[in-house]
DNA sequence: GCTATTGCCTGACTTTTGTCAGGGAAATTC
DNA sequence: GAATTTCCCTGACAAAAGTCAGGCAATAGC
């Protein structure tokens, strides 16, 4: 869409491309670095206190631990034999394989792990406060972060009524407020019950990356074999990834184990890029088959 | 949820500033933490890539590398005597005070060093080269190295003539043409003579942020008391960081030793943002001064 | 069953990095 | 011109990080 509408023009000495993103690279060191240094300020050499945040943040098999953080096994084992001796960490053997094995924090690993996470989090707020302009920062934060974490953006499925999924249709309205010219009133269009958005009628899907929300979509059914799909949304940071054909195209694989054989959906000419979206994907357009307000074309696939 | 084998934690609350921007650190320290890898990949320590790096950026005295990269006096030393025996570096005397050093690059460094760039470039292609919308990704890398990189934007006095001036005019001309509901003509402004922007007559600023110019200034004086103030520019990446108070700030400052006492400029309403600063800086409205085609707002200040 | 492989641990290293107490030469102070 | 300070070098350590060759137990393959 029109996130950033540069051109690259033939003039004179247009800074090039890699020379942004490498001043990009230089600016955001020291500010991450700062951040790393974290780790520091505990008493605690870097290499631990590395392997403690990675527990506390989920990893729990010592192979997944050492492939993520790049260490040799026999610096791993030694790594975790410290932080069992100070008491912060207990390993076990992996359920499914006893030879593997998984590491897990103590009540005091947690203590120290929370410790970290609050010295991290006072130094992003810190460094956020010192800016004028947050929310423009924490826009192209947000792009950026998107971009660069493309390939681990994963989809979810969700109840429709849960905290996420309220919030990305939040956004869904209201980016619809915006771009209709007569403004959007979520009731006038017929919000679909939760209930047709949740298995074995529907289902709701949310992109997530790195924990933020970032799409979501609908599959509004209805028992029989023909389904709507509704609440395509994608965040204004994650244009441009594709995020969308992904949300569609798995959205259509839930459909058919469902017993749906054809999927219909409306949408608006004031969001070209949906209609070029749904034409790209295969869709044909068909004429109106309900009386909803604000919808002017409509869509059908079969499956 | 799973990614691959690990389990990850995730928040699924609606994303506040804090979390984002910590989003943000994780993002980037991967892509950064890579670059940073380049320095290894030619088997030589960190350290020892650091302090090479630091020399080729053209940080000279020993004393400021020690700074800048935190390193204590005694590794300092044993790094550059590891240089000078690769054949990289030769260290002498400060020229204005003997006790201390200086560092260059003997002929072999500045083609190691050079190597170096050439990795962290193709790196940084490379990750350009994999996304599907750079345009957007670097507009936002420049926002984002803008705002991080605040204290460390330097005003320079440049000849409007240069590459770097000229691209900064062309940027405020193509702002220009967008805002204005008619386009924008540079041929039918009058252009002032670039001497009339040069000492002793006026003086032209540019702004740079690591290199990369971000918004610009004109003082075009007549030899006489009276001056004008054009061609302010301020990049988008750098707007809402008081750059512009900068500048007009330092280009008053200039005015005054040149014999300038009142200074005058024009503008447009479609520049809102424009009107407004020259009022907050204490700019008085006065009538048109000339028949230029574009302006409908004009301003005087007596120094 | 037997053999091979996998995953981790241990011991025995080396390299790198960090620290600290002098010491010599140049500059500064008085 | 002597005393003090500054800047750097060196030596002597110590901690941390990285490497590598076995070795043991669990698993997989046959």
């Amino acid at each position: 869409m029109t996130v950033g509408r540069y051109q690259t023009k033939v003039s004179y000495m247009t800074p090039d491309p890699v020379s942004r993103f490498r001043r990009f690279s230089r600016a955001v060191t020291s500010e991450v670095g700062a951040l790393d240094q974290s780790f520091l300020g505990r008493g605690r050499p870097l290499g631990t206190a590395r392997v403690l945040n990675a527990i506390g943040q989920g990893r729990t098999e010592v192979a997944a631990i050492r492939d993520y953080l790049g260490l040799d096994s026999g610096l791993m084992s030694r790594l975790l034999r410290g932080l069992e001796a100070e008491g912060l960490v207990t390993t076990g053997p992996h359920p499914e394989d006893a030879r593997a094995r998984v590491a897990a924090l103590t009540p005091d690993g947690e203590a120290e792990f929370a410790a970290y996470e609050a010295l991290s989090d006072q130094r992003a707020a810190d460094t956020l406060a010192r800016h004028p302009r947050p929310e423009a920062l924490l826009a192209a934060m947000d792009l950026v972060a998107s971009a660069l974490g493309r390939d681990r953006i994963t989809l979810e499925e969700r109840d429709p009524r849960d905290e996420t999924s309220r919030y990305c249709l939040q956004e869904y309205y209201a980016e619809l407020a915006r771009r209709f010219d007569t403004g959007f009133d979520p009731q006038l269009s017929r919000d679909p019950e939760a209930t047709d958005m949740i298995a074995p009628r529907g289902a709701f899907l949310v992109a997530f990356s790195d924990g933020l929300p970032l799409g979501c979509v609908g599959l509004k059914g209805s028992g029989g074999p023909v389904a709507e799909i509704k609440r395509l949304w994608i965040a204004p940071s994650a244009r441009g990834l594709g995020l969308s054909k992904r949300l569609m195209a798995e959205i259509e694989a839930r459909a058919k184990p469902l017993g749906i054989t054809t999927l219909r959906l409306d949408t608006n000419s004031a969001l070209p890029e949906a209609v070029a979206l749904y034409r790209g994907l295969g869709w044909t357009e068909i004429d109106r088959f309900n009386d909803d307000p604000y919808p002017d074309h409509f869509f059908e696939k079969h499956l």
